[in-house]
DNA sequence: AGCACGCCGACT
DNA sequence: GTCGGCGTGCTC
């Protein structure tokens, strides 16, 4: 008997190995621990195999972690197509779906020999050797513990000579835990510690009538009041210590038991649905009734489809979801919700939590290992029939799905930026369509490539065109900021026209987001008189100069994280004129800290909101009324509820705008459209302000209008003209090397060997050019676009040329359907 | 990704 | 002379 094991390791394919005699063989999706080089792993079944492939030595499998499937089947059929749809080993793409805690890697272990220890004892080794061998005299020991007990300087080196020599033989732990679980321990009274506190109770002198100590008596109390027992950190507490249990143990008045105990994300940060907004009950739109009709039949016809529900901001997509889930639930399937940043937006998770209760699990990256990893087993052992979570989410162990909501469906969170590169709303689809469920993609401004099947008939399309209660849109102006700087002169960060409207919300008590989509103080430092930039001396990016409390500031990289003091004098003409250009929220912060001393002001950007639970924080302080103005990067332009903001300034729509991708057009009409949409969700109408230099562009002006065919209309010809997606498939190939000159080579020879390998096949490689970040932590960086018809051709030339070049591989990246081209 | 091997410059 | 840097190949 043999099986295929997918091993944790980048590029290795799936790996046969035999299942020794007396081992039965281990189901698909089990865990497995294999041997691998000199090391030991744990990989994952993925098929038995009858006759393996000749040509490989194979090895035996060396334990079976799981008797069942740990990964369900559904999921790892999966996983295998987002390997070979995007390009990754089976190994890492299978990691995406593992919970924390689920690879587990035992340790090397080192012993001496009868050889070693004849060494030692014959006296004739150098004194480091006879050191480390005196150290392994008493037993064998790991790399680590022998760190404490001989010289750390070389010693792998060392013990690897030794294992060579034969002095030391090397083997593996076993791994002590196969789960992360968090046991606690729970003293209960016995059926004899219940007789003794009848007596205690019943008894004018309890430590008398039981004959033990008083404060035993009081423990003995404490622990009558609870049937179930109490846990050992509860009762210390309550005065009862860990000496004291163990003396009622030894009289066998108290038995203690372990017992899992779940790390409940909700229990942390209790979140509750937005109050005066009740969902579930508000009654319907005929709109939303029509569309939920729509949906509920496409439920109960139990087959896979996909619907595209197109909702202008404010229209009730919660609510319908909402609904939707409840019939899913009613035939008795399951709801997978996928949502761009749970951590940033905790409503939707509310919302179903209040509605379904604790049959709800989460499923993000804000959360901790130990919360994660319980999530999961509550998902897999079946306790749950509703996930709500990001983009990793889509692969989360729940059987028989009805319904996959993926909510703002175009954000671009939904793509992995690292391997697997996999896009969280097309897994999404594609989990679907195994499990026969409605697939509902929300948003208010779809992504090319969605509308576009849903005008082809591929998507159901469920319009939502009215706001609930008739609300009517933010009106929105446009501010020229050529004119602006001509009037103000310099640098204007704050038009007047946003500055005066800034003032008169707050002096009538409401509220004001204000968006710039770009961190710190100011972008870049440069020299006046020779025109030196002050750049990241890793990446090809100038650094941002950032304020932090006080002080003259420092330039710090957003990609590598290098940071320097800025400057007084030139470092390269040693002048003094240097200039800061450019401007980020924190001066955005500064400037309306300036103007409006009144104001309450809180900023909110990676940089503020590092610490876990910032976000919630500053949320809940601007719900309450606390804050007057919140100052953010697109963080705040998304799904958070507001009532009483009626005012929404966007700094510079143009940020966006600037990027060499061919989706900054999109990128823009989403967010302005977003954003704007955050005005006067309440009772209060609400306004946008816009602030850029190019009050024309397409974008600002169908953002502004909230036009989403037009825009849609206008840039599908711009994608088709340019042979863009979605009217071509798209593949990113980046080449890193040490230097520029080999980067460049290295590109222009794979360009040469895809271009071959795609034969006759409608096939466009563009490049090698430099990628659009250059340089990046100290590598050179080029790429190459390939664009064709049919994904899979353009793949399976990369790949062949990718691999016909020795080293290449572990210096190429490839993303397939790339959303950003940096 | 590890890990081993092997080549080369930098020291005692 | 060895020590230790890192470029290259391999992992059933």
């Amino acid at each position: 008997m043999f099986a295929s094991i997918a091993v944790p390791v980048p590029f290795l394919p799936l790996l046969t190995y035999r299942v020794p005699e007396g081992l039965p063989m281990p189901p698909r999706g089990a865990r497995v621990l294999v041997p691998l080089g000199t090391r030991q792993v744990t990989g994952c079944v993925v098929s038995a195999v009858d006759s393996p492939e000749a040509g490989v030595a194979l090895r035996d499998i060396v334990r079976i972690l799981d008797d069942a499937p740990f990964v369900p089947g559904d999921v790892v059929d999966l996983v295998q197509w987002v390997a070979e749809y995007y390009a990754a080993g089976p190994g890492e793409s299978l990691s995406a779906a593992m919970p924390p805690g689920a690879w587990i890697e035992p340790e090397r272990i080192f012993a001496l020999t009868d050889a070693g220890h004849a060494a030692l004892t014959g006296g004739s080794v150098p004194s480091d050797v006879e050191r480390l061998l005196g150290a392994l005299a008493g037993g064998p020991a790991s790399l680590r513990q022998l760190e404490g007990a001989a010289a750390a300087e070389g010693l792998d080196r060392l013990v690897r000579t030794l294992v060579s020599e034969g002095l030391v033989h090397s083997s593996h732990d076993a791994p002590r835990r196969l789960h992360a679980f968090r046991n606690v321990r729970i003293a209960a009274l016995t059926v004899q510690g219940l007789d003794v506190a009848r007596i205690a109770a019943e008894s004018d002198d309890p430590a008398a009538a039981t004959g033990l100590s008083v404060r035993q008596t009081e423990a003995v109390a404490v622990l009558a009041g609870s049937a179930e027992g109490e846990t050992l950190a509860a009762l210390r507490a309550r005065g009862v210590t860990g000496d004291m249990v163990r003396r009622l143990v030894a009289r066998g008045l108290v038995s203690i038991r372990e017992a899992r105990q779940e790390r409940d994300p909700f229990a942390m940060s209790p979140i509750e649905p937005v109050p005066g907004d009740r969902p579930g009950q508000r009654e319907l739109t005929g709109e939303q009734a029509t569309a939920l009709r729509e949906l509920r039949a496409l439920v109960d016809a139990r087959g896979f489809r996909v619907a595209l529900l197109h909702g202008v901001t404010g229209s009730g997509k919660t609510e319908l979801y909402l609904r939707v889930a409840r019939r899913v639930r009613e035939i008795g399937r399951r709801v997978l919700v996928l949502v761009p940043e749970i951590a940033l937006t905790p409503a939707v998770a509310a919302v179903f939590r209040h509605a379904f209760g604790s049959r709800v699990a989460i499923q993000h990256s804000g959360l901790s290992d130990g919360e994660r990893h319980d999530q999961w087993h509550r998902i897999r052992d079946q306790h749950v029939d509703i996930v709500v979570g990001t983009r990793s989410a889509v692969f989360a162990p729940l059987d028989d799905i009805g319904l996959i909501i993926v909510d703002e469906e175009h954000d671009s969170s939904y793509k992995q930026e690292e391997t697997p590169r996999y896009n969280g709303r097309d897994v999404a689809i594609v989990r679907g369509r195994q499990s026969g469920a409605l697939v509902v993609l929300g948003s208010a401004t779809p992504s090319m490539e969605s509308y576009r099947n849903a005008l082809d008939g591929r998507y159901r399309l469920v319009p939502l065109q009215r706001r609930v209660l008739d609300r009517p849109l933010a009106a929105v102006t446009v501010v020229n900021m050529r004119e602006e700087i001509a009037e103000q002169g310099g640098e204007a960060v704050l038009s007047r026209l946003l500055a005066d409207s800034l003032d008169a919300c707050i002096k009538r008590g409401e509220q004001a987001l204000l968006l710039l989509n770009r961190r710190g103080f100011a972008s870049a430092v440069f020299c006046r008189q020779c025109g030196d930039t002050f750049d990241c001396p890793n990446c090809s990016v100038s650094l941002t100069v950032h304020h932090g409390v006080k002080g003259p500031g420092r330039g710090r990289c957003h990609y590598c994280n290098y940071s320097a003091a800025v400057p007084t004098t030139c470092g390269k003409c040693a002048g003094p004129y240097l200039e800061q250009v450019g401007f980020g929220t924190e001066r955005v912060e500064a400037d309306v800290r300036k103007r409006l001393p009144h104001a309450r002001v809180a900023r909110v950007d990676r940089d503020t909101m590092r610490r876990r639970g910032a976000i919630q924080s500053v949320l809940s302080r601007f719900a309450a009324g606390a804050i007057d103005v919140i100052v953010g990067t697109q963080m705040i332009a998304k799904g958070h509820d507001f009532p009483a903001v009626t005012l929404v300034g966007v700094i510079s729509a143009d940020v966006g705008l600037g990027l060499p991708d061919f989706r900054a057009s999109e990128r823009t009409f989403q967010l302005l459209t977003q954003v704007a949409g955050r005005a006067g969700r309440g009772t209060l109408p609400g306004r946008a302000i816009i602030q850029t230099l190019f009050p024309e562009h397409y974008s600002i002006q169908l953002a502004c209008r909230q036009e989403y065919a037009a825009f849609y209309d206008r840039e599908v010809g711009f994608r088709r003209a340019m042979r863009y997606p979605p009217m071509v498939a798209l593949v990113n190939v980046v080449v890193r090397a040490p230097s520029f000159g080999r980067a460049m080579n290295d590109a222009g020879d794979l360009a040469a060997r895809i271009r071959a390998e795609a034969g006759t096949a409608d096939l466009r490689v563009l490049g090698p050019a430099p990628a659009p970040l250059g340089k990046l932590r100290g590598e050179y960086r080029t790429q190459l676009l390939v664009k064709g018809v049919s994904r899979r051709t353009i793949r399976e030339a990369v790949m062949r040329a990718v691999a016909a070049v020795p080293d290449l591989q572990r210096r190429t990246t490839v993303d397939v359907d790339p959303l950003s081209m940096l």
